[in-house]
DNA sequence: CCATTCGTACGATAATATAGTATGCAGTTC
DNA sequence: GAACTGCATACTATATTATCGTACGAATGG
């Protein structure tokens, strides 16, 4: 954040806009006016530049305002994951600094999560996850959250391939798998013994929207060792408060 | 659209966030003032205040910007009907000029056509018809639109319940619907022939988003005897090039 | 038919956005 | 490792520009 001063008539422009999103309805000039007093000449100004902009809209009846097309076109444009990275990333630095650990943050994508935000502490060592990084959904913690949280018929199809082993730990047994994710679901965490990687475990939580579906998982990831000598109840405490940082701070 | 002067700092703004949107990829300041051709303290000025407010995020290690989250959250607060109604009465009013008659334009809503969008000529004999009204689907030419080219499953859903007569030329037979359907499909447009009012009749076409899903019915309305006065043909074209024009304006 | 209300236009003024300059940081080159 | 380069950001003077009061015309209501 600058300490420059915000320019006003952006600040006011907006502040216009962000009135429409929250009432939800069309306005006349006066009604805005009044609303955020300014003078009906000021506000006109803006508006009438927003309108021939396309980012208000004029009824030709009531000669009412309300949202334009432009505004939906800016929100198609805006990457949801670039978002959700940047979150995450202010809610899980906190759990890395408290653990000393990585945090990582994924999606699914096409049957597998993709790695689109990581903390570190000054003192964990470097994991190689790379941001963009894709692994199947089968063998992860994060994955397992997605396997679990996910409408059935998706967990279905994405557990109809092979489970093939990334270690001796890899879950591949299918009903093991589902009694495992049942498990995940009772306790709102999944725990990643070695099952991709050889001394690497991790403890993951879901992340959820308004509607209660999952958007992405966070997970604490990093050495076995280390991993068990902390308070796993500590860990999943701290996640789940992480994840639900993450979902209010994405719903404006 | 007024002759009042746009307001320069808003116009400003909105091309940056534009740039943001056609290049789709984060930018630093020196790219944004070279790309507007604006010195690199003013779009400084107007970057940070944008950033302040949520429209852009910055990027902590490269400090590139990027759309921020405020854009997305804009962007749910609009009314997509709204904009379709309005742009459908743009592409609407021609047709409504040309044939002296009413057009009307509708979306579904949990089985029903709701009328979102009116156009009339000078001329036109005023039908009784409201923005906001709901119609079922098998007894309008919209709804036929609708039921013509919705996906397979949601047609025959919608077709489970009875078809109740509304006047003696309502189709109340279930294969004569569906043989109905298919010459609508074969053809493109859909006609009323007073199945729902007696002596009101309607020629209608679907309107299509990018990936051809139907998204809105269009259609010119009137009394029977003057709809039949005129060249059916002529009618089927002008409405599919209205809805042509439709589709291509929602997608920016 | 008068009174009121509202959207829009206009113009004077002062506030404000602008652009030039300055600073400081980070990466690069020799 | 020092000087150089390129960049983001801060500061400041100035003139442009946003603002607000005023005004007009159209629509509405008693």
């Amino acid at each position: 954040m600058g300490k420059t001063k915000n320019i006003q008539s952006l600040e006011r422009a907006f502040s216009i806009l962000e009135l429409f999103e929250q009432t939800n309805k069309k306005m006349s000039v006066k009604e805005i006016s009044t609303a955020l007093d300014l003078s009906k000449s000021t506000v006109f100004g803006l508006i009438n530049t927003l309108s021939n902009l396309g980012y208000l809209m004029q009824d030709s009846e009531t000669l009412k305002y309300n949202l334009g097309f432009k505004v939906l076109s800016l929100g198609n444009a805006v990457s949801s994951n670039d978002i959700l990275a940047k979150v995450a990333d202010r809610c899980l630095q906190p759990v890395s600094d408290k653990f000393q650990e990585t945090t990582l943050c994924v999606v699914e994508e096409n049957g597998y999560v993709v790695y689109i935000g990581k903390t570190e502490s000054s003192s964990s060592i470097v994991l190689k996850t790379r941001i963009g990084t894709k692994k199947e959904l089968y063998c992860t913690g994060v994955g397992k959250c997605y396997l679990a949280f996910m409408p059935q018929e998706y967990t279905q199809k994405m557990l109809s391939k092979s489970l093939e082993p990334k270690t001796e730990n890899t879950i591949t047994n299918i009903e093991k798998m589902y009694s495992e994710l049942s498990l995940i679901q009772k306790n709102g965490y999944a725990f990643d013994n070695e099952e991709y990687e050889n001394g690497i475990a991790c403890v993951a939580v879901p992340v959820f929207d308004k509607s209660k579906r999952i958007i992405s998982a966070i997970s604490l990831t990093g050495p076995t060792f280390r991993i068990k000598e902390l308070d796993l109840n500590e860990i999943v405490l701290s996640l789940k408060e992480a994840a639900n940082n993450i979902s209010k701070n994405l719903m404006v």
